[in-house]
DNA sequence: CGGAGTTTTGAGACTGGTCAAAGCATGTGG
DNA sequence: CCACATGCTTTGACCAGTCTCAAAACTCCG
């Protein structure tokens, strides 16, 4: 670890103690564990190790910062709009975003939810235009990183390059996940999928995974999945009755985690249904367990570990609420 | 352009020549204007400077080459598989593709078809890992890419850094599109633009744009389109009725192209019922033309202008015949 | 307390899925 | 060269899941 690393409590202090506005300081206080959160949101960040410049171990050579400045969103703010200039890249410190595209129709599909450690705008460095809208969910905070200074330190160093490359590459994944979940899932396994993910992701973000604030509306998890509003919270309704979820409003708690995760595979009664010709259900030629899950791969091991332990630890709910 | 730039007309010969298996050398034989395929191929090749080394104009320094060797491969012939250690990419030369991937329940999602041109395998170098199956849907020819290589070269060449970054960006500009056809599109709409855009790329690949093979199956439109197979035999079925487009199994003509088109955003009369609450149907507030319809950015105009020429110039079908 | 936006719930319509059977195309073997 | 087998495609009838429309309930905020 370099000893400038870009983790330094007293940078993040502020944004906890500002805010004029108290009813839409939210960023971190409706985070149900703020301090699990303040600890890990650079520890999260793929580039905590060069943001702020340091001698680079692997190169032997001076990087200059990646970062060149933070910038602080109110709620419904947007980062970047799609089709413009790609100057920067963006990774998450705070708050809740949210990534849309707009159809020449004018027909909108959200692309995907992000969080503290995510990056946001990498698939515009390609094109040099963002293709995106980015819009904050939730109060936020984000560093900024030039893409003049990204694609300068690329080429510099090659642990930066795999970090790039990495993260589009699991861009990929998780995009490829999302187009299995609405191509081939019905309603009811979309919503627990999502579900699901939102929870492992949390997870790895260090907050309670069985306990959490929906950032987003119904409407905006129905178009993220494929659905409408009213199907998402009939959903929720009754999955809320059969006791596997309690959703109220945009509080959700998991009370069933294993419920929730068999209604993926297991579409109730319709299993005997689901030896179909054609091309689904293959009767798994291969065991594959590898993808189309959601962007682990590597650290899958360690975070599945960890993820257990914790579960299966957690016997009731107030896991992080201890700090 | 190089002297060296992997076009060379006498090393693609072979392929059009061998062939044992007279009934299933079809990888050239069946494509409408093999003349103008093999002309191009090489040409759209991403790596085409670079491919079998070259003194490199921008680096000022030998790059070694990229291609190490290729690669045939028999119709159903498998590429690589998903989870294997990503140890190559792949440029097509010749032949049509799918990759899918596969949920941990055995149900299968096709990703993607790939043409030409077009490169396999990228996805796996950011984990190491692939992501997807490739699976040839015809004989077809790789240039294999070893990501040693790729990795070295990347580095050495900021032209070849901008050309990957470039395609993985571009790869998730389709992924948002597909997304988006996924989860707002209807049956027809989604048969329509999956033919739209089979043709739009089938002009850049220099084929008929009007008039070709679908190397796919019926299960394997729908599988992709998040549709049963009758489905898209049933949107076929009426599309020729209505005589916009002429299918007989395998292979298809677009005969009325605009109307083809127009199906898109305008689905019959439900468009008066379009205008909903929620999400959808936002009267285009900027006007935003720039995402989701293709992987086309910068090499937009070019091709746009390339393909309205075409199209008007177009009366009859005949179009790449002459050569 | 009132208003705007979000969520819930219900009733009915319709798209697309399911099952089934017949029609075709392609390739194989006699 | 033809008959047959296999796999793909087409078409029909029926049904279920999801959408649509509508209205009431709830939440958040001024």
């Amino acid at each position: 670890m370099s000893v400038v690393n870009g983790f330094n409590p007293s940078a993040y202090a502020p944004l906890l103690r500002t805010g004029r506005r108290v009813s839409n300081e939210n960023a971190l206080r409706d985070v149900p564990c703020p301090a699990a959160a303040q600890r890990s949101t650079c520890g999260l960040c793929k580039f905590r190790e060069t943001c702020l410049g340091s001698s680079s171990h692997d190169d032997n050579q001076f990087t200059k910062p990646l970062v060149s400045y933070r910038r602080r969103l109110k709620k419904d703010e947007t980062l970047y709009r799609s089709g413009a200039k790609c100057d920067a890249v963006y990774s998450i410190r705070a708050g809740f975003f949210k990534t849309t595209i707009l159809s020449e129709d004018g027909i909108q599909q959200i692309t995907g939810f992000q969080m503290p450690g995510d990056l946001l705008g990498l698939d515009g460095i390609g094109a040099g235009k963002n293709r995106c809208d980015a819009v904050a969910l939730s109060q936020g905070e984000v560093c900024v990183i030039p893409c003049a200074n990204l694609v300068r330190s690329i080429h510099d160093s090659e642990a930066l390059q795999a970090h790039v490359l990495r993260a589009l590459c699991d861009d990929i994944g998780v995009n490829y996940g999302a187009m299995l979940l609405l191509g081939n899932r019905r309603a009811e396994e979309r919503v627990a999928a999502f579900v699901i993910g939102l929870s492992d992701r949390l997870l790895a973000f260090c907050t309670p995974w069985s306990d959490f604030r929906l950032w987003m509306t119904r409407a905006e998890i129905g178009n993220f999945l494929g659905l409408k509003l009213e199907t998402v919270s009939r959903i929720f309704s009754k999955l809320d009755e059969q006791g596997i979820l309690a959703v109220r409003g945009s509080h959700i708690r998991i009370r069933d985690f294993d419920a929730l995760r068999s209604l993926i595979g297991n579409p109730e009664e319709k299993v005997r249904r689901r030896r179909s010709r054609g091309l689904a259900a293959l009767p798994s030629p291969l065991p594959n367990l590898a993808v189309a899950s959601a962007g682990h791969e590597a650290d899958a091991a360690r975070q599945l570990v960890d993820r257990i332990i914790e579960r299966v630890a957690a016997t009731s709910d107030e896991v992080c609420a201890i700090s």
